[in-house]
DNA sequence: ATCTATGGCGAGTAAT
DNA sequence: ATTACTCGCCAT
C-alpha cells in the first residue's frame, strides 16, 4: 500500500454498489485530469427522535433490519436533545426503512432521512462542491482509495471544460414526437469551436458520432438551453428507438432522468446544467427568456441577421438540398450561443455551489428557497444542529410600510436606503428559529437578556448567536465585497466600452444574486414548506423594518427635510444640502444597529402619486424609472415607447407641451395606420392550464384560439396577442398574432393553409422558451395539409389609443393638466374638467 | 409537483 | 356608477 495524494478540484460526487456495499466515489479534476477517489468507509443513516427513552427506541428499531444503532446528543434548535442514529445497508433502503422507524410509536420523528447519500458524505466530511481538496489516498486494485481529506481555502475557481448541444428535428405540422420524429442535426460547441452531426447518413448512426465526440471532449460540464426538458428525454427517447446506449457518464453510464413537472437529467461525472433554468431564475431585464434574447443580453453572440427556424420548418429546410446549409448554421448558432451563455454564467453558479454545499448542477436547478435550504443544512451538521421539520400554518403577517409619495415634479431629491436592510436586522436582533423564546420561556427572561420586536413582541435571546446570525454575516459581507466589485468596475468607466459593459453586467449579476439570496434567508423563515420555517422570525424582521424606517423619518423631519416618499427601507428627501446628505446617513447609521447609505442624488424626479411609481434624472445623467408601463412585460411596445419618450422630455427637457404633443402625434399615427404591427403586440403568460382560471381573461382566450388553430399551448407560456374591432368584451377580441400572416391598412389576415379545426396529437411539448422566442412550433397545415379560408380582421386602433397609448402618457401627462381627451386628438378647451 | 416573503397598481369581468 | 374579485407583473 502506498500514500499518495490527490489534489484537485471536487467536480461531483456519487456512489457505487460493492458487495451490497455504497460506496462513495468523488471526481476531482486534477492537473492532469479527472481522477476518481472511493472511500468506502461510509456509511449511510438518519435520526430518530425519541417518544420516550432511548432503550426503548432501540429495542423497537433492532426490529428493523439496520446496520447500526447509536444513541447520540444533537441540537434542535439550539437545544441538545437525546435521539438515535440509525445506520443502514444502503441508500436504497433509506425510504422503506424510515416510514417504518417513523411508525414505531417509540420514535417520534424521522430526520435528515432527505439527504442524498453523497451530499451527506460531502457535508459530514466538510468538502466543499468545486472547492480544491488535498486527499490522501491509497492504491488498490488499480483504484484510489481515501484515507483522509482536507479542504483548501481559495477564492479561485477550477478551469472546467464545456460543452454545449442543441438538436434539431423534423416534425409533422406539430410540436416533434420523439416516437416518430428524427433527430436530424446535432450541434456542439465547446472552446475549441463548433461541430455539426447530421443524419444525412441516419440518426444512428449521426447519435452515435456525437456520443463519440463527447466522450473525446470529455468535457467536465454539459450545459444545454431547455435540455432538461426537452432536447435531453427527446434524445434518450431516439436513442432508444435504435437501441443506442446513451453513454455520456463519465464511466460510461447513461443519465438519470427523474421525473417531475420539469425534467431533471443528472449525467455521472459530469455538471449537466440547462442554462434556461439559470436565466429564467437570476438573469433580470428580459421580456422573454428565449435563447436569443438572453445570448443578447449577455453580449455573447453579435446579432447577425439570421432568419430564425420554426421547429415546424425544420423539415423544409432539411429537404431542400438549397436551404440545408441554412439549417446547419442555424443550429450551430444556437450551440455557440449556449456556449456563449455558459461562460457567462457558470462562474456564479459554481461559486454559489460552494455556498450552498451542493453541485452546480444541482444548484443550477433549485429554486432559491431551496438553495438556503441547503445552505443551513451544512451549516447545521457543522453546528450539531438535526434539521427541523415544523408544522406548517397559512395565515400571513405584515411586511414592508411604504409611504404615501407627494405627487408631482421635484428637483435636488436624495434618496437615502438601509445596505441590506433585513439581513442586517436578523443579524442585529440575533434573529433566528433557534433564538426565538415563547410562552413561559420568554415571560421569564431578563430584560437584559432578549431583544423584543416592536409591535409583534416577539423576543429573541441576545446570547449566543442564532444560527441566522452566523451565517448572514458572511453572506452579508459576501455580497458587500461583490457590490463594491461592481461600483469599481463602473467606476473605472469611460475605458473601453464594450467589454466594460459585459464585466459591468456580471459584477452587477452576482451582487444582485447575492442580495437576493440573502433576503432569502428572511423569506425562508416566513416559508411554510421550509424546515426552519418560523413565521415569527419573518414577521418579526419587517416589524423591525417598519420601525427603523420611521425613526428616520422623523430624525429627517427634525432635520427639517421634506420626506417625499419611502419604501420599506428607503426614503427620498427634499430640502438636504449637498454636505447634509452623507452627514445625515451616517449620523443615522451612528444611531441605528444598520447602515443607511446615500442611493442616488435625483436632480429631477417625478412622483406619479401612487406607490411605487416613480421616474427621476440622476446627476450622473441616469433615468430610473419604477413600476411604470416603461418597465412592465405586458403592455404594448408601442405604449412603452411613448411613455420612456415623454419621460425623457420632462425630465430632461422640462417639456410637458412638446411630450403632449407627441403623445397627440402618434395617436394621429395610430389612427392612420402607420405603426408596426409588432409594436402592439401584447404579451401575458398562461399562468395555468386553461380550466384552473377563475374569470375570463383576454391572453387565456387568445391562448385558446392559438389552441383551437391547431398551436400547442402549455402553461409557462407567454401568450402573444393583438386586439381586434368588434363587439363584446375585450377577451372576446383577443386574437394571438401568430394566427396572422399579413397587416396592411389596419387589417390582418389569417394564415391561409391553418385548419381552425384539426386535432392536434399532443406529443413532446417544447416548452415555453422556445416559443416565447422566434421558433414558436405554430402549426402551418392541418395532418392533411388541407387549406382553409383566410380571415380578415381589423385592428382596434381605438383600443390601442384609449387603454394602451394615452393611459401610459397619461399617467405623468395628467398632472401637468393634460386630458386624456386632449392626448386623444380632442382640441384642449372641451376637456377642462380632467384635472 | 412547485414554491423566499409582503405591498401594490391597474386592467378587466361580473355582479350590484 | 360602484364594487368585489381575479390576474399579472413589479418594488422592495
Ligand atoms: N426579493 C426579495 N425577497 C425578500 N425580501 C426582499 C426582496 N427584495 C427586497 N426585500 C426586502 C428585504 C430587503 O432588505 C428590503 C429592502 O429592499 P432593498 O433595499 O431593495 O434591498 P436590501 O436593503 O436588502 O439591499 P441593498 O443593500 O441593495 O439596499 O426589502
Ligand atoms: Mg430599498
Ligand atoms: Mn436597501
Amino acid at each position: 500500500m502506498s500514500g499518495d495524494e490527490v489534489r484537485g478540484w471536487l467536480l461531483d460526487a456519487d456512489y457505487v454498489t460493492r458487495g451490497g456495499r455504497a460506496v462513495i466515489r468523488l471526481w476531482v479534476k486534477t492537473e492532469s485530469g479527472v481522477v476518481r477517489v472511493f472511500d468506502d468507509s461510509f456509511e449511510p443513516y438518519f435520526y430518530c427522535l425519541l417518544s420516550g427513552g432511548v432503550e426503548d427506541a432501540v429495542e423497537a428499531l433492532e426490529a428493523l433490519d439496520l446496520r447500526g444503532l447509536e444513541g447520540v446528543e444533537r441540537k434542535l434548535l439550539g437545544s441538545p436533545v437525546e435521539m438515535v442514529r440509525a445506520v443502514v445497508h444502503h441508500p436504497q433502503d433509506v425510504p422503506e426503512l424510515r416510514g417504518r422507524a417513523r411508525a414505531l410509536d417509540s420514535v417520534e420523528g424521522v430526520r435528515e432521512a432527505h439527504v442524498p447519500f453523497a451530499i451527506r458524505y460531502v457535508i459530514d466530511r466538510g468538502l466543499v462542491p468545486v472547492g480544491l481538496h488535498s486527499f490522501d489516498v491509497e492504491e488498490r486494485g488499480g483504484e484510489f482509495f481515501l484515507s483522509d481529506s482536507e479542504a483548501l481555502e481559495t477564492e479561485e475557481l477550477p478551469e472546467l471544460s464545456v460543452l454545449a448541444f442543441d438538436c434539431e428535428m423534423l416534425s409533422d405540422g406539430s410540436a416533434p414526437d420523439p416516437g416518430k420524429d428524427e433527430v436530424v442535426v446535432i450541434s456542439a460547441a465547446t472552446a475549441e469551436g463548433t461541430e455539426l452531426f447530421t443524419a444525412e447518413e441516419g440518426e444512428d448512426g449521426m447519435i452515435q458520432s456525437f456520443l463519440e465526440f463527447l466522450d473525446g471532449v470529455d468535457p467536465d460540464v454539459v450545459v444545454t438551453y431547455n435540455g432538461d426538458d426537452f432536447d435531453w428525454p427527446y434524445l434518450r427517447d431516439r436513442a432508444e428507438v435504435h437501441d443506442v446506449d446513451l453513454d455520456v457518464g463519465r464511466d460510461g453510464s447513461t443519465p438519470v432522468f427523474r421525473d417531475g413537472a420539469r425534467g431533471n437529467v443528472d449525467v455521472r461525472g459530469r455538471l449537466n446544467v440547462d442554462l434556461y433554468r439559470v436565466a429564467e431564475r437570476d438573469v433580470g431585464g428580459l421580456r422573454t427568456k428565449s435563447l436569443e434574447d438572453v445570448a443578447e443580453h449577455l453580449g455573447v453572440v453579435d446579432r447577425v441577421d439570421r432568419a430564425s427556424i420554426d421547429s415546424l420548418d425544420v423539415r423544409s429546410y432539411w429537404e431542400d438540398d438549397g436551404r440545408r446549409g441554412e439549417l446547419l448554421r442555424y443550429a450551430e448558432h444556437d450551440a455557440e450561443s449556449t456556449f456563449g451563455i455558459a461562460t457567462e454564467l457558470l462562474p456564479l453558479q459554481l461559486q454559489l455551489s460552494r455556498l450552498v454545499h451542493r453541485f452546480p448542477d444541482d444548484v443550477s436547478k433549485m429554486g432559491r428557497g431551496r438553495q438556503v435550504e441547503w445552505f443551513l443544512v451544512s451549516e447545521a451538521h457543522e453546528a450539531g444542529e438535526v434539521v427541523p421539520e415544523p408544522s406548517p400554518s397559512e395565515d400571513s403577517y405584515a411586511g414592508g410600510l411604504v409611504l404615501e409619495p407627494k405627487k408631482g415634479l421635484h428637483d435636488d431629491v436624495v434618496c437615502l436606503d438601509f445596505s441590506s436592510m433585513y439581513p442586517s436586522i436578523m443579524i442585529a436582533y440575533n434573529i433566528s428559529p433557534d433564538t426565538l423564546v415563547e410562552g413561559k420561556e420568554a415571560r421569564e427572561l431578563e430584560e437584559e437578556e432578549f431583544f423584543q420586536a416592536p409591535e409583534v413582541e416577539h423576543r429573541f435571546r441576545r446570547e449566543p448567536d442564532g444560527f441566522f446570525k452566523r451565517v448572514l454575516v458572511e453572506l452579508i459581507e459576501e455580497r458587500r465585497r461583490a457590490k463594491a466589485q461592481r461600483d469599481a468596475v463602473l467606476r473605472g468607466g469611460e475605458r473601453d466600452g464594450e467589454q466594460l459593459r459585459g464585466e459591468a453586467r456580471l459584477t452587477d449579476l452576482r451582487q444582485r444574486t447575492l442580495k437576493v439570496l440573502a433576503n432569502s434567508f428572511y423569506g425562508y423563515t416566513g416559508w411554510p414548506a421550509a424546515a426552519w420555517y418560523r413565521q415569527e422570525c419573518a414577521e418579526a424582521t419587517a416589524a423591525w423594518g417598519r420601525h427603523l424606517i420611521q425613526e428616520a423619518v422623523e430624525e429627517a423631519e427634525e432635520r427639517g427635510y421634506e420626506v417625499l416618499y419611502g419604501d420599506t427601507d428607503s426614503l427620498f428627501l427634499k430640502g438636504v444640502s449637498d454636505g447634509e446628505a452623507e452627514a445625515f446617513a451616517s449620523d443615522l447609521t451612528e444611531m441605528l444597529p444598520l447602515e443607511l447609505e446615500v442611493e442616488a442624488f435625483y436632480e429631477t424626479i417625478f412622483f406619479t402619486g401612487v406607490k411605487k411609481r416613480y421616474a427621476g434624472v440622476t446627476r450622473d445623467g441616469r433615468m430610473d424609472v419604477k413600476g411604470l408601463e416603461v418597465q412592465r412585460g405586458d403592455w404594448c411596445d408601442l405604449a412603452k415607447e411613448i411613455q420612456s419618450r415623454v419621460l425623457h422630455m420632462l425630465l430632461e427637457g422640462r417639456d410637458p407641451e412638446g411630450a403632449a404633443e407627441l403623445v397627440r402625434g402618434t395617436v394621429e399615427d395610430l389612427r392612420a395606420g402607420n405603426v408596426d404591427l409588432e409594436k402592439l403586440v401584447i404579451r401575458k403568460t398562461l399562468t395555468k392550464g386553461f380550466g384552473r382560471y377563475k374569470s375570463v381573461q383576454a391572453h387565456v382566450e387568445a391562448a385558446k384560439r392559438l389552441a383551437a388553430w391547431g398551436r400547442d399551448v402549455s402553461p409557462g407560456e407567454k401568450v402573444e396577442f393583438v386586439v381586434i374591432r368588434g363587439g363584446g368584451r375585450l377577451s372576446d377580441r383577443s386574437y394571438p398574432v401568430e394566427m396572422f400572416e399579413e397587416y396592411v391598412d389596419g387589417h390582418l389576415v389569417t394564415d391561409r393553409t391553418a385548419s381552425k379545426k384539426r386535432v392536434l396529437e399532443q406529443s413532446f411539448r417544447r416548452k415555453a422558451v422556445n416559443r416565447a422566442g422566434s421558433s414558436g412550433s405554430g402549426a402551418r397545415t392541418g395532418p392533411e395539409g388541407e387549406a382553409c379560408d383566410s380571415r380578415k380582421y381589423e385592428l382596434d386602433v381605438g383600443y390601442y389609443v384609449e387603454k394602451q397609448v394615452v393611459p401610459a402618457a397619461s399617467r405623468i401627462l395628467n398632472h401637468f393638466g393634460f386630458s386624456d381627451g386632449y392626448l386623444m386628438g380632442q382640441p384642449r378647451q372641451a376637456t377642462f374638467e380632467a384635472f
